[in-house]
RNA sequence: GGCCCUAUCGUCUAUCGGUCAGGACAUGAGCUUUUCAAGCUCAGAAGCAGGGUUCGACUCCCUGUAGGGUCACCA
């Protein structure tokens, strides 16, 4: 497991300075998985330090979005309430010449002293467990600033301090950090503090292979959620950007769970190069995820994503809408496309009696609309002579597929379908007429045979 | 611009010197067929360029090119 004997400890440190993105999402994943895999310990720790553009509503939708996620965290703080143990480290610092107070040109916005660590000025070198070995002259940093005064740490400062002190094994963030790293390589030596390993994982790129951001209309996860992705998905697919499973004895499988995540998750296996966020790759991912939802959830999610509206229609029924969750769930990738749907007036037969042009009715094939026009009223006595009990869509299918016999199918099929949905592209007839019932398939079909009659 | 990172089908990726360069998404075609959706089958599609190293390079090294990241008293 890659550390020996000591036990694993990562961090998700993200600042509530913006909302939870997707790249915030996978490092908080990638470090979920990697402790669990290692039987490890993964801590939550908020970035707040600056507290000019720390937000409240920010901070809750990373919690929101983890619990979202199905992950969890074994402990949790924020920088914010940790300032005695900087100001510890900073006097200690400051205390044996690591560090120093410096006095400043006043300058607008600017402190006129600020504590600077004094930089030894050499070549640091690093072992990244992704990249590779990585070395930097840090002479170019000077003294930087590590802190704007005793009470006010900086971001370097806070993490390193914070790093150490919850013992983190793993550093596990974003590739764009990569540059941060010999600073806090040189603030970790000057307290005397061990080298954690370093993994940086690719970026997640726009389309245009740039750095994912609200530019390019990156969201929020909660903007996905909000869309209908399963959380399930999202882990899914978020999981496979950067990192996948397969290796000498690949088995090509796409489909995980976070316990398989868990279970197959390494370090050795992400990739270095960024990956472009692939919003099809994510609509099967979810597709099949749908597939694999128990009864109970599917029923919760697609009930909220139908408007209000279709609950007030003459024909709904928890009987009919159970019934109608198969036909949906087949139809939809995400369910924000049922709303859409619905808005569409799409979904309003399976309620109410449609509404459609008579002329429409009869099959392109079907010439003067003859076949139907002698066939009609044997498909009504056909209907009507299924049992109640027994109008199941295989029992339907049956009994009308006999009536057709050596008729052309369309011809009867398009005209039942069109009267049942009233739509030009729709489920087949015989699950419409399951779910809608015997009586009032038969209303339905009377419909048909009155508006045929008068053509 | 300095520094750093990266480079296999359109996209996500497999390959840890010898493969017909594999899979998935997407795309196209076909099957099925009463429309749509779904499903099934098949197809097209890739090693950035140039030098090395080697019997042999997608794979190792160098250079170039391209892309990206980062250069705060933000995180």
């Amino acid at each position: 497991m890659g550390n020996g004997t000591k036990k694993v400890v990562t961090r998700m440190a993200p600042s509530p300075t913006g909302f939870f993105h997707l790249g915030s999402a996978r490092t908080t994943l990638f470090n979920f998985l990697y402790a669990k895999h290692c039987g490890g310990t993964f801590i939550l720790r908020v970035e707040d330090t600056d507290r000019e553009r720390s937000r409240k509503e920010y901070e809750e939708s990373i919690f929101d979005g983890i619990l979202w996620m199905g992950l969890s965290y074994d402990e949790c703080y924020r920088q914010s309430e940790r300032t005695d143990i900087y100001k510890n480290y900073l006097a200690k610092l400051i205390e044996n010449g690591k560090a120093y107070i410096s006095k400043e040109k006043a300058e607008e916005g600017r402190r006129s002293e600020v504590i600077r660590l004094k930089n030894p000025r050499q070549v640091v070198s690093f072992h990244d467990e992704i990249r590779g070995d990585i070395s930097f002259d840090t002479s170019e940093l000077g003294d930087f600033v590590i802190a704007k005064s005793m009470d006010e740490p900086l971001y370097h400062l806070a993490v390193v301090v914070d790093d150490f002190e919850s013992g983190i094994t793993h550093i596990i963030r974003g590739e764009d950090h990569i540059s941060n790293t010999p600073r806090q390589i040189l603030i970790a030596e000057a307290i005397g503090a061990p080298r954690p390993i370093y993994a940086h994982l690719p970026l997640i790129l726009a389309s245009d292979r740039s750095k994912l951001s609200k530019r390019h209309g990156a969201l929020a996860l909660s903007e996905y959620r909000e869309m209908g992705y399963v959380p399930e998905a999202m882990v899914n697919f978020l999981a496979l950007l950067g990192w996948s499973p397969q290796g000498k004895n690949a088995d090509d499988q796409e489909i995980f769970f976070l316990d398989d995540l868990v279970k197959k998750f390494d370090l050795d296996k992400i990739g270095k190069s960024g990956a472009v966020f692939n919003i099809e790759k994510l609509d099967w991912i979810n597709k099949e995820h749908l597939k694999k939802l128990s009864a109970e959830k599917l029923e919760d999610y697609i009930l909220k994503a139908l408007p209000s509206r279709l609950y007030g229609l003459p024909g709904w029924n928890k009987e009919r809408f159970l019934k109608i969750i198969p036909i949906l769930t087949e139809r939809i990738v995400k369910f924000s496309d049922i709303t859409e749907m619905s808005l569409a007036g799409e979904l309003d037969f399976f309620f109410k009696t449609p509404e459609y042009e008579t002329k429409n009715l009869i099959w392109k094939k079907d010439i003067g609309g003859e076949v139907i026009g002698e066939a009609s009223g044997g498909l009504v006595e056909t209907i009507k002579n299924i049992s109640e009990s027994s109008f199941t869509r295989e029992n339907i299918k049956d009994a009308i597929m006999a009536f057709v016999g050596e008729r052309d199918r369309g011809s009867i099929l398009w005209p039942m379908r069109y009267g049942l949905s009233g739509l030009i592209k729709s489920p087949d007839p015989f699950v419409i007429a399951s779910i809608i019932g015997k009586e009032e398939t038969l209303q339905r079909m009377e419909t048909v045979l009155k508006r045929l009659k008068k053509n």
